[in-house]
RNA sequence: GCGCGCUUAGCUCAGUGGUAGAGCACAUCCUUCACACGGAUGGGGUCGCAGGUUCGAACCCUGCAGCGCGCACCA
């Protein structure tokens, strides 16, 4: 052993150890190992994205879960990487090049561009990199990957390719969710319905043959009036059915539009009657497809309103011409009431402006091997946890909507589609594309540019940036068209840890990539993290400023305090609220542990091995079969993913059971004055059990594991605790019953002690002389512990006590203890003090009569629960009869 | 509108039928030679409400309320 400085420092021994764990080269996977493997593949951060409480929470996760498999003797891949999350990216990179040099991406062109975000990557991408290595992650950073690498770039346009030869890709235009900021289309998924404060606008539009009557209609958006193509009202609506067929008249532009009839209306809502806007509403767009309407787009990308024939609007941004028009329908009398209204709005997810529903040209994808990927969560195959996440996924895998790919970026995997140049036009403009056009020769679907490429036109378009990450776990496993014995030793995956705010974005997509293009399903459990919230419930943002910096958190209490803090509080099912005390929590337990060592060190720094348990006093016993017991319960906490439940195990062991009883029981075998076999059984016991609870330690706190197991010689030379194997026998191999309970009796005997000197005020005193009564045989040599224990200058044994009236008693588990007190006797005192446990003690004894004395209860209940009850009544009666002879001894 | 989850001590949460728990916070005491990032002792809960099942309910069932989250084309 090498001795220990005084006060731990996490942070240059957490480095240290990182740095050794990668020298050693720990963290590497062999994929020609004949262990049995374990595998995760990381949700891949965004590249340009820095670490937050939610990736420290659930890359913590995914390192026990590799740290813990590398005891059990796996070979363990915990595969790394990073995402190039389009939209985000480009985005950071834009506004830099704006807030920088004023120019736009137009400005600079797709190439220079995308060499812009490549040097933006390229400078910031390693940040969170590093800051999980940081945090003490595990992951095999030498097959560390990105979604843009040459290698995946070509896993994505294969994909592509293959599903569009076999039909599922296909391009149509559609109305897409717009986002009028990013410029985008986006999927359904990226638009989030916000409740929103707005106003129902009532207004009336006059029948055209039938000059002075109107037709009342509402809407929310009098900005795209000038798209309206036709009035509808339902045709069971007998209030409008004479109206059905005629025209009314649009009040800017002018235009006479009919009113129709369709089920899509809701008689209820408003007044009944719904102006169509095929151009800017999805539901408006396929009423115009049932009645064959025009469609008028009246909105710029960018969510202006583009309207020539109205020059007042055009021009406007949306939200300011919503008010224009509305003023413009007043000034004409058109305008009959604006009511306060709620209504759900999508929004953008990254630009946090409401999207827009827009006609455009995309590419969009029919999922493939649908029924595989439900069935193999509906079936168990795949173990979502918590389990109730199954029934979300099936909801959703039940109803499928075609996932719209293409975005209008530059940053991501471009469409590999080229267009004849010649046919250029038509095809841009075509109303749909798919394989029977290319079998035409016009388009060209491929990996690589046609050999005549002059003649082509590569599409503009790059894809969602899930459509690569769909391919995570065995694209970053092997390269296109290689025989990969990293995928055949490593996929499917064991766990994935994540989110449950992407179990549509991701994990779902990623089962169905898995059984179309890999063959099987990807992972074999899920496990959904708790999305992490501040103290009030608020999710955390960094608008709102209430998300710590975890690298902050982790200068303060170290990388070993955040984790364990952070994994004590995490609850299995439900959202965590997070507070920083926990993470003070996580250090001081850290703390202790060390300072429990530094405390061994003090009586020698030789390492002593256990010798025969039969000479061994009652709490080595008892803290040997302890630590197995914690052993045990660890496995099946573990089995279960209680990771909480394994983090409270694992503080109550070390804190309450091993420095509180334990290494307070035995402080007297470490004196000087103490025997040689005390002291060695002491050391060896306390370095037995040290040992192995630094091993269990582990996966949660690894570097303080680490530098203790090494520090104290738990582990030999050039030995890391990381990957040294769990003990496969316990401590205790035989039945530890009955030390067991003595030392359980001493605890329980030294703490009601404790409590007497308290009654007494006599707490701090240390010469405190107790009287046992009536000891049990083996009592004799422990009195000294049991003196140690509670603050006692001495405890004798004496069966024949006669105790003077008065003197404080107090019933243990050894029997009765007396406080011998001269000239502070105080009958009236005590006689208080024993009657109100005596009441105590009645409530009790009522308690069980009462349950004793239901016939019901002897009847039905179970045999052995009518004998415990049973017992317990016995016993509160010995008491009640023992405190009764005191009770009357100080009459 | 449909679905899911939560409601236990001041706070954060354990506890899936048999004597209500932990950590923190609080109060009092202790600068005792591992640790004040510590130790000792203590106060504090009719387990959201109302029914039901059961010998027995925090736990199972039903209803209700409050909070949160998904999904949904009511303009």
């Amino acid at each position: 052993m090498s001795e220990l400085a005084k006060a731990y420092e996490p942070q240059a021994v957490e480095a240290k150890w990182y740095a050794a764990w990668l020298d050693g080269k720990c963290f590497e996977a062999d994929p020609s190992s004949a262990k049995e493997a374990y595998s995760i593949v990381i949700p891949p951060p965004n590249v340009t994205g820095i670490l937050h409480l939610g990736h420290v929470l659930n890359n913590a996760l995914q390192d026990i879960l590799a740290r813990r498999a590398r005891q059990e003797g796996k070979e363990v891949l915990w595969l790394p990487g990073t995402d190039h999350a389009g939209i985000a990216t480009q985005a950071k990179v834009e506004r830099e090049l704006r807030e920088q040099e004023g120019k736009t991406r137009r400005d600079l062109g797709r190439d220079e561009f995308l060499k812009r975000v490549w040097d933006f990557k390229n400078k910031h991408g390693d940040i969170i990199i590093k800051q999980l290595k940081r945090l003490g992650c595990s992951c095999d950073w030498s097959r560390e990957r990105f979604t843009m690498d040459e290698a995946y770039t070509k896993w994505v346009s294969h994909v592509f390719v293959e599903l569009f030869k076999e039909g599922l890709i296909y391009r149509g235009k559609r109305i897409v969710n717009w986002c009028p900021v990013s410029l985008t289309a986006l999927s359904d998924e990226e638009v989030i319905m916000t409740p929103q404060r707005s106003k129902l606008y009532f207004m009336k539009y006059e029948l055209a043959d039938a000059p002075g009557e109107y037709l009342e209609i509402s809407t929310t958006r009098p900005e795209t009036l000038m798209g309206d193509v036709a009035v509808a009202v339902n045709p069971k609506d007998p209030r409008f059915s004479k109206y059905i067929g005629r025209m009314v008249k649009r009040p800017f532009p002018h235009a006479e539009i009919p009113v129709i009839a369709d089920d899509h209306v809701d008689i209820e809502f408003g007044t009944g009657a719904l102006k169509i806007t095929p151009a800017h509403d999805k539901a408006d767009f396929e009423i115009g497809i049932r009645h064959h309407l025009e469609i008028i787009d009246v909105l710029t990308p960018d969510g202006h309103v583009n309207c020539p024939d109205c020059p007042d609007l055009h021009g406007l941004d949306r939200f300011i011409a919503r008010k224009k028009a509305a003023a413009k329908l007043e000034e004409m009398g058109l305008l009959i009431k604006v009511e306060e209204y709620e209504n759900n709005v999508g929004f953008s997810e990254r630009a946090h402006v409401p999207i827009e529903p827009r006609i455009s040209m995309q590419w969009f994808l029919k999922y493939p091997c649908v029924k595989e990927a439900a069935d193999a969560v509906a079936n168990g195959d795949i173990q979502f946890r918590p389990e109730r996440w199954a029934k979300t996924y099936a909801h959703w895998m039940e109803n499928l909507q075609d996932w719209c790919i293409s975005r209008q970026l530059w940053w991501g995997h471009q469409i590999p589609v080229w267009y004849h140049k010649e046919k250029l036009d038509a095809l841009k403009n075509a109303e749909s594309l798919d394989m029977s056009d290319f079998e035409k020769g016009e388009i060209h679907v491929g990996l690589e540019a046609p050999a005549d490429s002059e003649n082509w036109v590569r599409d503009e378009d790059v894809m969602d940036t899930w459509f690569s990450s769909w391919l995570w776990p065995f694209a970053t496993m092997s390269d296109l068209g290689e025989d990969s014995a990293t995928l055949k030793k490593f996929h499917p995956t064991s766990d994935l840890v994540t989110g449950p705010d992407i179990i549509f974005f991701w994990v779902a997509r990623m089962i169905m990539a898995g059984f179309r293009f890999a063959g099987e399903l990807p992972f074999k459990n899920v496990f959904f993290t708790s999305i992490i919230r501040d103290l009030q419930g608020r999710k955390m943002s960094k608008s709102l400023g209430n998300s710590p910096d975890p690298i902050d958190l982790m200068e303060k209490y170290g990388a070993d305090g955040l984790r364990f803090g952070l994994l004590r509080i995490a609850p299995v099912g439900s959202d965590l609220r997070f507070d920083e005390v926990s993470v003070e929590e996580g250090r001081n337990f850290a703390n202790k542990i060390y300072n429990a060592c530094r405390f061994r060190q003090m009586a020698g720094t030789e390492l002593v091995e256990l010798g025969d348990l039969a000479n061994y006093p009652p709490y080595h016993i008892d803290i040997m079969a302890k630590l197995d017991e914690l052993a045990a319960n660890l496995k099946g906490s573990y089995a279960e993913y209680r990771f909480g439940e394994i983090a409270q195990l694992l503080y109550d062991f070390l804190w309450n059971e091993f420095c509180g009883k334990f290494l307070e029981a035995v402080k007297l075998d470490l004196r000087e004055t103490a025997t040689v076999e005390a002291r060695n059984a002491t050391l060896g016991t306390f370095d037995a059990v040290m040992a192995r609870f630094l091993q269990l330690l582990s996966p949660y706190m690894p570097h303080i594991a680490e530098e203790l197991s090494q520090r104290m010689s738990y582990v030999k030379e050039g030995e890391f605790v990381m990957t040294k194997a769990l003990p496969a026998t316990p401590l205790v191999g035989f039945d530890a019953t009955e030390a067991r309970s003595r030392a359980e009796a001493i605890y329980e005997s030294a703490a009601r002690l404790r409590n007497l000197k308290i009654e007494y005020n006599v707490a701090t005193r240390k010469d405190v002389r107790f009287v046992v009564k009536a000891a049990a045989s083996w009592l004799a040599p422990e009195t000294k512990v049991l003196a140690l224990l509670c603050g006692a200058g001495q405890i004798d044994i004496d069966a024949s006590y006669d105790a003077p009236k008065g003197t404080p008693v107090s019933l243990t588990p050894v029997g009765e203890i007396y406080l011998p007190m001269e000239g502070l006797i105080d009958v009236e005192a005590e006689r208080i003090r024993i009657s109100k446990e005596i009441e105590k003690i009645k409530i009790e004894v009522k308690k069980c009569e009462g349950k004793l004395g239901n016939a019901s209860f002897i009847d039905r209940a179970p045999p052995e629960v009518v004998e415990q009850e049973k017992a317990r009544l016995a016993d509160w009666n010995a008491k009640l009869v023992q405190l009764g002879e005191m009770l009357a001894a100080l009459a």
